[in-house]
DNA sequence: GTCTATAGTGGGATAGAC
DNA sequence: GTCTATCCCACTATAGAC
């Protein structure tokens, strides 16, 4: 619904999407809290005064980045259970749709994780909320295959899903997309090893 | 060798120990970045002049924290090791040491885990070596395994040990003293699923 | 919608008295 | 060895012109 007065692309030197983006890869390498409106400004091609424009404040660009991040994680992760046949099946689809989705906008992803303790009050409540939700699926799907079968009944599913968090997320941290590691070997190894690891005996 | 003048405690009011860890306490629940060195000296019941008697600056607060986090992990994995007759039992008891360490002093390595990157220079280099050489004792323990054929020969030991150490150093950022999940009770869950994940078939 | 300029705040670090 | 006082700088956010 954008109104075009004149022909062709006017487009506007600033979108939110960009400063998504472009602010994501700073705070991600650099950390939020020393990441300043400057930088991100100027990685914009705009003035610091522009930024405000836009933004009401740093917190709020951090607030939109992390609530992108768990809406593509969230996105990804219901279109790979729904695809899948077997709880079994769900639970594959699940580790791999989430370190795919991590790992292809690993700064995004990382900011999220790493930065959501640096929001505050109704935004580290809202975010943290969305990221609930993302762990309650993750849960579930466990439960189903616990209750398929498919892994041993012997640990609770809230131990598994804290573990594999612990193995899906921390790759964040360490993952270099030129390294010798594709995002597909990491997801088959994890997948090998918690499906191993967690099966019924 | 302390010179004592007089008879009785002559403590002084600050040490660098204390330093170590209310600042590590500090900066694990609000981040270094954020943490200024006021509040740090109010919580050592001194002020922010005496601080800088006891330290050239905040960052070098933070490599302290570093460093002594490193040696007691890597202490505690060495004593660890040695004390195991098998490949695979020091395997189980590196696991175990690593979480006993980590959990039971948490702000502490919190601190270096989530705050190694807010160092710089020589600080950066210094710290990033000696948390190599813990990464390299974690490569050596996993290789010996698999040589003896106790862990499965499709998997390169370099792979295992970034999931290992995924599984490892995560628990740090949710695990809660108070929680349901003794320390016991994740690392057991830990040897379990990692020792069965990466079992020969 | 973008700019320049700056208000307002607070932190790291130092000086110098005691 | 601890204090008070303060320098100096950089940052978030705003005001107001264009």
């Amino acid at each position: 619904m954008r109104e075009v007065t004149s022909t062709g692309a006017d487009l506007p030197a600033m979108s939110p999407e960009r400063a998504i983006e472009v602010g994501a890869a700073l705070f991600a390498e650099k950390g939020y809290a020393t990441t300043t409106t400057r930088e991100i400004s100027r990685a914009l091609g705009i003035t610091n005064g522009t930024f405000y424009y836009y933004f009401p404040s740093k917190e709020d660009l951090l607030v939109q980045i992390c609530q992108n991040s768990l809406e593509r994680i969230i996105g990804e992760a219901t279109k790979a259970i729904e695809q899948a046949d077997s709880p079994l099946e769900k639970l594959t689809m699940l580790i791999r749709a989430h370190v795919s989705t991590m790992l292809s906008q690993q700064e995004l992803h990382k900011t999220m994780i790493i930065e959501i303790r640096s929001l505050s009050g109704a935004n580290l409540d809202a975010v943290v909320r969305r990221r609930d939700d993302y762990e309650a699926l993750v849960l579930s799907v466990l439960t189903e295959a616990q209750e398929a079968g498919a892994i041993r009944s012997n640990a609770s599913p809230n131990v598994l899903s804290l573990l594999l968090l612990n193995l899906l997320n921390w790759t964040i941290v360490w993952f270099s997309p030129t390294g010798p590691l594709t995002e597909q070997d990491i997801a088959s190894e994890m997948v090998e090893l918690f499906l191993e690891g967690a099966r019924p005996r």
